[in-house]
DNA sequence: TTCGGCATGTAACGGGTTACATGATTGA
DNA sequence: TCAATCATGTAACCCGTTACATGCCGAA
């Protein structure tokens, strides 16, 4: 039973066949809104999911030191990936460092406070802006309105990062007024 | 300089002093909201941010075969969890496994697929009814609108959580309409 | 008397990040 | 010629999870 990494990797390959270095590149970007890794997680995971039956490889002539190797799963690799996709999952922790800090703002100034709630923010607004891009990439695509096409399911997961970064930012306009409203209106802005 | 987790606790001292016990049960419920640690975690960061001066401790009558020791932040400890918060932040990489499922959902028939997605929307709908009874027990607290207290803080990351948490029940509806949308009308449903 | 909560630690293991290591091709 | 990109791997380290280990007190 593969990791989760393996079943992103699965996922990867059920798309279209690639070779490890194009894995790890995948994981960073379309991947990696939700799940990353590096190549060095990426070759031992392939080797192991090989092992396990779950992949196999052909070699393609490459440009490096050691033979290059093109992915793609086999039968019980793509039912495996399947299964995992509708087992069971207990609710999983949340970690976020950045709600963690906000958690603590009350020991500085509300000066400061201001000032990392706007870079909260704009990182919020990168995210979204990137999201809402990939998104449009799909726009008038027949293929993402059919739920047995890869398109369709990058659609609900960009959809999600939309809606998700679109709260965030009226989280962060919503306590920069809290912050604003906590403060005698003559105030001097220190932010920044 | 400590690691995340030795702000995380930094952060709880500031608010109350606790035993390594108390903190690692603050790390489950208010905190592991956004941040988790067990036990087995907790001990040796309190006995790594006490050698470099961040906290102290007072030994108190316990129960246990070993001293209890209730920790207390010192002066510098204060000081560097308040440089912390401020801190230039890098953008995290996000890590969500209910994602990547959803992102490999397109091998599924649609009737599996609206279960899956039905029980990913029971969790946030119980997070969200969790963090909305947390908001509730701030409400008339005087306290909860001066940015100086800890009441604040709880605040502001309570309502980042309930604005998430509604924006992904909104992205769970929208996308059991879109598979009841991209099914034949007249089709049975295999859910559950 | 037995179970759950208080209370503190250590050890083993697995996954992720960073750094080390090699080497060909292409374009500035 | 120098840097970037293609291409694959290993090693060291850090962090987090799970399991091991001990033992008191109060309640059922």
């Amino acid at each position: 039973m593969p990791s989760d990494l393996g079943h992103a990797l699965l996922g990867l390959l059920a798309r279209r066949p690639s070779t490890g270095y194009e894995l790890a590149r995948r994981m960073q970007r379309p991947v990696g809104w939700f799940w990353t890794a590096g190549h060095s997680q990426v070759y031992p995971e392939l080797a192991q999911l090989e092992a396990d039956g779950l992949l196999t490889h052909e070699e393609v002539p490459g440009r490096g030191p050691r033979a290059t190797k093109r992915y793609a799963p086999t039968p019980a690799g793509t039912a495996a990936l399947r299964e995992w996709v509708v087992a069971d999952l207990e609710p999983q922790p949340v970690r976020d460092l950045e709600v963690l800090r906000l958690w603590s703002v009350w020991l500085v100034d509300p000066g400061a406070a201001t000032g990392l709630v706007q870079r909260v923010r704009a990182g919020h607004a990168e995210r979204l802006a990137a999201h809402e891009a990939d998104l449009a990439t799909l726009d008038g695509v027949a293929a993402a309105d059919d739920p047995g096409t890869p398109e369709f399911a990058s659609r609900l997961t960009l959809v999600g990062g939309v809606l998700t970064r679109r709260a965030a930012l009226e989280w962060c306009d919503w306590m920069l007024a809290e912050l604003a409203r906590g403060r005698p209106p003559g105030g001097g802005s220190l932010s920044r």
